[in-house]
DNA sequence: ACAGGAAGCTAACATCCGTCAATAGACGCA
DNA sequence: TGCGTCTATTGACGGATGTTAGCTTCCTGT
């Protein structure tokens, strides 16, 4: 595998064999996960807010995400909105690979460590792995269920509802790829980053944040979350974890064939 | 194939044998095409907002709609949230074959006609046309990147332009199957339906409707939208069909293999 | 034709949120 | 250390939206 360096330095992740390990993890064999990280031919580290890929690239390289935080962006007008979040252990471009055309820009979200897999390692995949195959589409159909459960946050609750459900589910998916923060949640994102990710004004993200601080649901602190009752944080955001399957009903391997 | 009734009578559809020339047509041959059709095993009618599959629910068998609207919704408490919805010719419900338990209600939005495929083809397909499922695959993505629009479009729209946003899109997604509304795009959808897609109260709905009526945008009666000037319309939703991936970019069969 | 119910419409008031303006705090860099 | 920039915070005001209530229109079944 060959490393290279973006904007930062090199990143020290220890590059030990399983930073694929995220949301694949219950569908595949260690055999098969070995074998999809030996499909990384690069990894490389990119800076702050960096734009990975901008809205109708065509591009023939697939992006994972190995360390940091990643927003699907659009931009209109001189705003942006924020589509989508990722974590470590996610595609992030799978469908590049099918679409060709990306309808988004990928860009980071802080300092982020990525892997890069070519269009024709996937082909390869599709060839000659269909479990993994597979297991790559349940891992977009789960990216579909998170961007249902976003809309339908948008269409029910308000600002400070809104923050405290995206970071419960943060926590959520964090937990499910084996990280666990019992206290606080680390994250690089801005006011401004949420308030893009919730659909409201900075300021109003600013209100939001103050008033989950007021009823003791948690102390938000540039992009870190602290809390000692993540229960009532998520009562508060009326969060349910069914959607993100992390009960394992993607472990399907078994129903195939 | 076998035809049932559900809640009202058999409808006279002709099952000529392109009901399933939807979503699919442009990445698909008509063998392929015709391949499918075999596999539908039923076809069936619902009335008045049947639900056809709930939350929860594990079925083995997959939904294909071929007339009418389809609603994917999710209940809160006493209220609503709708967080898609489906024209004839999509699979509404491919990822409960690879997702096994469903995370919201698939909902019939006035009377429809549905085909039933079983899970068992649906293996099949997986295992003997690699190209077919492919195909599935690209059409969930196409469900992801709609999606994206839909959070987009809350995020950034006020109740008027999200109403005209909504029937923009539908107004594309029925041309690229091949109906043309030219003036008039008929719907059984309520205001209470528009406002659980657009996450306003339906009162607001009502609001905003008339405003576009005020504006001279577009006249919408009983769900039916008529209009001289779609293109104003779609200016005013600030609607851009990328998105739909219209053009052709799902067609990637020869980029395979 | 009639009655009942569902859907559409309107008004009044309260709350949520956007915008503008100004200030304070935190961090990076020289 | 000091400066500049980015981020966070607060207040004031106006617009967008939610809620409640009541009324009207349309559709449908008898």
């Amino acid at each position: 595998m060959n490393r290279t360096t973006g904007s930062v330095e090199a990143s020290s992740f220890p590059l030990t064999g399983d930073f694929l390990a995220g949301r694949l993890r219950q569908n595949l064999s260690l055999d098969d996960l070995k074998y999809i990280e030996a499909l990384v031919e690069t990894v490389s580290d990119h800076g702050d807010t960096a734009r990975l890929l901008a809205r109708g690239t065509k591009t023939d390289r697939s992006t994972i995400l190995i360390e940091g935080y990643i927003f699907r962006t659009v931009e209109s007008g001189d705003k942006r909105f924020i589509t989508g979040v990722h974590v470590p252990g996610d595609f992030v471009d799978l469908h590049g690979f099918a679409l060709k055309r990306l309808d988004h820009n990928i860009d980071a979200a802080g300092r982020v460590t990525v892997g890069s897999v070519s269009h024709e390692a996937l082909r390869r995949v599709m060839r000659d792995r269909p479990g993994v195959a597979r297991a790559m589409w349940f891992a977009t159909l789960l990216d579909a269920a998170i961007h249902r459960k976003w809309i339908q946050t948008l269409e029910q609750l308000d600002a400070p509802r809104r923050i405290a459900h995206l970071y419960a589910e943060l926590h959520t998916r964090l937990e499910l790829i084996g990280r666990d923060f019992s206290r606080a949640l680390r994250t690089p994102f801005t006011q401004f980053d949420m308030a893009d990710m919730c659909g409201v004004s900075a300021i109003h993200a600013n209100r939001a944040v103050g008033k989950l601080r007021e009823l003791g649901i948690a102390e938000i602190r540039r992009g870190d979350l602290y809390t000692n009752d993540w229960d009532a944080l998520k009562r508060y955001a009326q969060f349910n974890p069914d959607y993100l399957y992390g009960d394992g009903p993607l472990k399907v391997k078994e129903d195939w064939d």
